[in-house]
DNA sequence: AATGAATGAGGTTTCATTCAT
DNA sequence: TATGAATGAAACCTCATTCAT
């Protein structure tokens, strides 16, 4: 493999990239292999020592917490550049995606049974979700008795669908019929 | 040798009653402490030993389904001694009840990547609610649109909400407004 | 090797045998290498498996406590088989000896911050040293104004004189030394 | 790099700074968590870099005998401005302070399997008591069958009843003990 | 047929040491 | 020259599984 052949200290120089590497290799091999994966193999995948993986999250819940908070970065900038009532509808649909993309994202949540940080809790997914909740109810583009935290509600319901389904193609028309009993809006 | 005391080797008799007492043990274990519990444990609370565990349920898996039997094997039961339009919903809130009572219940779905054994699948699921649930629409107590299949999709919604809400009351509230939100009737 | 070849699993008839052959490659690896000798390496030198040793002994204290035990149970016997005024003196030369044997030994008491057991602890010796130390006070074996307190004292006198000096010839020149030091009768 | 912040490097005129900050942080470490204390602890408390340590000092052992060293300095300084008798019980007094102060001294003995540098070892604390002890001997303040060696000897025995006693104020009554058993005028 | 001790692979975690910056 | 991130060997410990009794 050409051009591949890392050299074996590259310096704090790489710590950021290393960072980096690792949340993919995270995201990738939860997803892949189920949150129970081993460490090892997660920093193996990532091209760093395990002692790096541990500097920089301190646990596997650290770990899968990063990995939450990286979601969340791209949903506020997908709010923040999305302007009137179809934001929800965006973000919703996002929020979706992210979960039927891997059953591991539900994994984690099953496994992560102590309260994560509030950067990446509900609360932080409620105040996101509120605004744009507000302008699409108001152009009939969801439901008015629905609260924000009812919209969690209904996340949590996919959640359910998902992993009940290890299939993706499965999962995915699990989610649509299952979204379709409950409105149509969010399919 | 003197003072061993063998702990008595009951004989074949014992079998079926040694069964049992991992079946009950194993449900006990992994509702409290999850589906990962050493398969030790589950043995030792049974009051048998590794080899006698090992002998019943080749792997973990094995035993996972069997616990799952047990279940279906009450709701048949419930299924033939309730007769009329009510069965349904009878069916549907010891559905939800199992659910409920464990999130572990559902760790077991999330961890169960490969297809049960038929006899536990969805498909016997399906087969039990399809004629209680016909007698339901007949009568109005369930929507007429809703297939049997239809209906194993909301059981996998309950799944979600009761394993993003570790905490018991929390998830009771949950699935309760849950549901709300899909259907009043399935509360 | 020829004749040493154990097989794989002896079954839990070897249970007794590994327990005992666990102590003695302890007492000898903590003598040989000290207490932060590798668990792994004890069990290697066992000839069992490293689970082995956690069930016996669920953690490195736990081991050296129970190479102590080992101790005292010589140090009972010596006790009960020896009459008379010498006694004190037999006793006395017997846990010089030991301590002397290995600077190892000390090296546990160093490590051990938390107490011992009581069955290993130093009241089991003081009681042990009580009566011999009488009947050696009476006959003008020992000096009169020491307490079985104090017989523990110049014990631990005699574990700083061994750690001090690494090489055996060394250890035992200065302990002989430093007993002189304090009292002829101790040598 | 905007916003990386280098930490001040203070030039070469900060080395024999940095070397004090270490040779205190690691008195204090060794005493406070035994000898075992993680090297980069040590770093971390003289606010110096990992590397800064390593190149004062090129491993473990280096940094506990320099620490020695330290103790030796103000031994020096006592001993040429202690005129008289009274010297060597001074220094005595002094060398039973060190011990007595943290039982993580005798660790560092303990661990130090190998033969420390000659500025530091027996032979210097020999030379340093020689004359003070004939002093002393002459005024009828220490037993003149005692050698300069024998001095060294009472001190390993303080060892022991340091190590044996981890809480302080057990280890101060059991020195004092102790050294009353030897002979009343070293307490 | 039941028991539970033994096995050992493989996970987790820690740190001494190196080295890019 | 100082920093501290990266490395990876090696320790710890836990079970799933086997198998002598």
């Amino acid at each position: 493999m050409p051009g591949t052949a890392t050299p074996r200290n590259r310096g704090p120089a790489a710590a950021a990239e290393n960072r980096a590497a690792i949340l993919v290799a995270a995201h990738e091999l939860f997803a892949r292999q189920g949150y129970q994966v081993p460490l090892s193999a997660i920093a193996r995948a990532a091209g760093v020592g395990q002692g790096v993986l541990y500097r920089h999250f301190p646990d596997r819940l650290a770990l899968a917490w990063a990995v939450f908070a990286d979601n969340f970065a791209e949903l506020d900038r997908l709010a923040a550049t999305t302007p009137g009532p179809e934001c929800f509808g965006v973000l919703w649909r996002r929020l979706v995606a992210y979960v039927a993309a891997s059953n591991a994202f539900i994994e984690v949540v099953v496994e992560t049974r102590s309260r994560p940080p509030a950067d990446v809790g509900e609360e932080r997914l409620e105040l996101l979700i509120a605004e744009p909740l507000a302008r699409a109810q108001e152009s009939g583009l969801a439901d008015p008795a629905w609260t924000p935290r009812d919209v969690l509600l209904l996340l949590n319901m996919v959640y359910g669908l998902v992993l009940a389904h290890p299939e993706p193609e499965e999962a995915a028309d699990a989610v649509r019929r299952g979204l379709e009993l409950i409105d149509p809006r969010l399919v």
